[in-house]
This record gives structure tokens, sequence and C-alpha cells, in this order.
DNA sequence: TCATACTGTAATAAAATATGTTACAAATGT
DNA sequence: ACATTTGTAACATATTTTATTACAGTATGA
């Protein structure tokens, strides 16, 4: 199962994106994606600790962009919420005395890295003012 | 959580790609892997419903590939054992009401797909033969 | 200054998914 | 016949993800 994180940070930056201007409380947001305030203030305090948000507290607190939706791009947001692509792992220790078993972590691994540097060009181009920009 | 079903099945097929003309046992192929041999079977299970291997019931039995390991490649597997790469989708419906929520999903969905078709061509690319040479 | 409306965060619970185990029928070689 | 192996179902455990509750702290403004 892969976690909603992107997904979630995604929707909650589209939103900002949409009203630049105000604050928007945790309540509304999660009212837009039907999901628990608690979830959507957790994903904003990533979002704060990578400077892409800023929120105020108390009343008429809430969130918004600190920088411009197209400074910021789907790659970034894709790091913070993602450790990287990959086509999963055994879960167990493969057995080392097996030449395979030995490597094939390892060799998976760049394969995992190749893949994960393709799409982070792809996704660098993209920024969260195009991707805002479909709705 | 990501399952294992990819690495597993890329294992297994390592395996088999060693050693060509034995029937291998999940028992063994198991071992290679510190996995239960049910796990295993139910891997060549589904390889066996895409014809990339054939097994053999009964006492000295396993499995083989049942075409080279040069004319099969990662692309196939990747689609066998993977739905499609995704960045994830929030678990709950999202507000249709809101003009973002109402669209998020679809637009994840073609930000995913073209991942997908650009992974696609990179693992078009490899053939089990090549990576199973790394070992 | 006091009620109200927020954020921030911890602790815990529930749900979903992935992995592991046991059991046993059926097949096949010796 | 017997031993060995696949095939598969049923069930158990572990892990991860999502949801909920609770409450301290902060700002606003009547």
């Amino acid at each position: 199962m892969i976690s909603g994180k992107f997904a979630i940070t995604i929707h909650i930056l589209t939103l900002l994106t949409k009203f630049p201007n105000d604050f928007l409380s945790s309540e509304f947001i999660a009212g837009s994606m039907n999901l628990n305030p608690v979830l959507v203030r957790k994903e904003i305090a990533n979002l704060k600790a990578h400077h892409i948000v800023e929120s105020k507290e108390g009343k008429n607190g809430g969130t918004k962009l600190s920088k411009k939706a197209s400074a910021i791009t789907l790659k970034e947001i894709f790091e913070l919420t993602f450790d990287n692509i990959n086509l999963g792992y055994a879960k167990n220790q493969p057995n080392p005395d097996c030449p395979v078993g030995k490597k094939v972590n390892q060799n998976l691994a760049e394969l995992y890295a190749d893949i994960n540097e393709k799409v982070g060009l792809q996704l660098k181009k993209i920024t969260l003012e195009d991707f805002s920009s479909q709705f």
C-alpha cells in the first residue's frame, strides 16, 4: 500500500495556490478532501519544515504559501513526501551464501535509482502553478 | 507499504535463469531468499499464468523458465506484479462540491500515467538476461 | 480580559494490507 | 507403496496507514 502523503500534500498546495492571499484553516482544507484535520496539519508541518508554506496560529489563523506556486516544482513536493520510487524489496534479508541472494537488493536498488532519476527529471519540469492551473 | 512481489519475482526468475536446465523446487528458491515456500509458489503461480515459467509436480518436480531469459523484459515482470507506479491517492473520496476535490484524482492519474509510460520504456529495454548477468 | 477559533502535537485506536504458517489433496518418480 | 513436490485454501500475525481524541498554546477581537 502506498501512503496518500504525496496526494494529500498536492491537494493542500493546490488549494493554497487557488487562494494565495488567504490563510486557510486545516478544517477548511480537510473539508475539501474529506480527511481528518489533524492529518492535514501533519502534512502542513512537513511543508513548513521545508519552508514551502507558513502558518499563523490562533483565531483566523491558517496556512498560506510562502513562495510563489511557479517557484515550487512537483519534484520538491515528491521528495518531501516520498522516500523514493521503488518497486519493492522482499521483507527478509536474503541468503548471503547464495550469489543471487547476496546481490539482489543492491541490483534492485540500482535499477530503482535509475527510475528515480528519470522520474525526478520529469517532475522537475512541472510547477505547482502548472498543476494547479488544470483545475 | 509496497509489497515485495516484484522483488520476489525477480529473485525467482534470476535463479531460474542461472539454472536454465533444472527444475528448481520452491523450497530451494525459498532458501535463497529466506522466505516461506508457499509464498514462492504463489508468485510462481502468477508467472505460470503468464506463461513465463512452467512447473512439474511430484517428486523431482519444480519450476523452470519456459522461454529464454533474453526474451523476457523487466517491463513484463513489472506488469505482472505491479498495478502501476503511482505516488498514491488519498484514501477517501474528495469533496465533489469543491473544484479541486472534484478533479484532483483525475489530474493525479494523468500525472501518474505519464510517469508509467516513461518507466515502462525504461524497463522494456532491460531483459531478464541483462539483469541476471549482473550476478 | 475573556470567549472563541485556530495551530501543534502526542497518544491511542481502528482499518487496511502484506507476510507467514499450517494443512492437506493431488501429482509423479523410484 | 513411498517419498517428494506442487497447488491452494484457510487462517494467523505483523506492519503500515489512517482516524480519533485530547489538550496545551497562541492570536483575535468583542
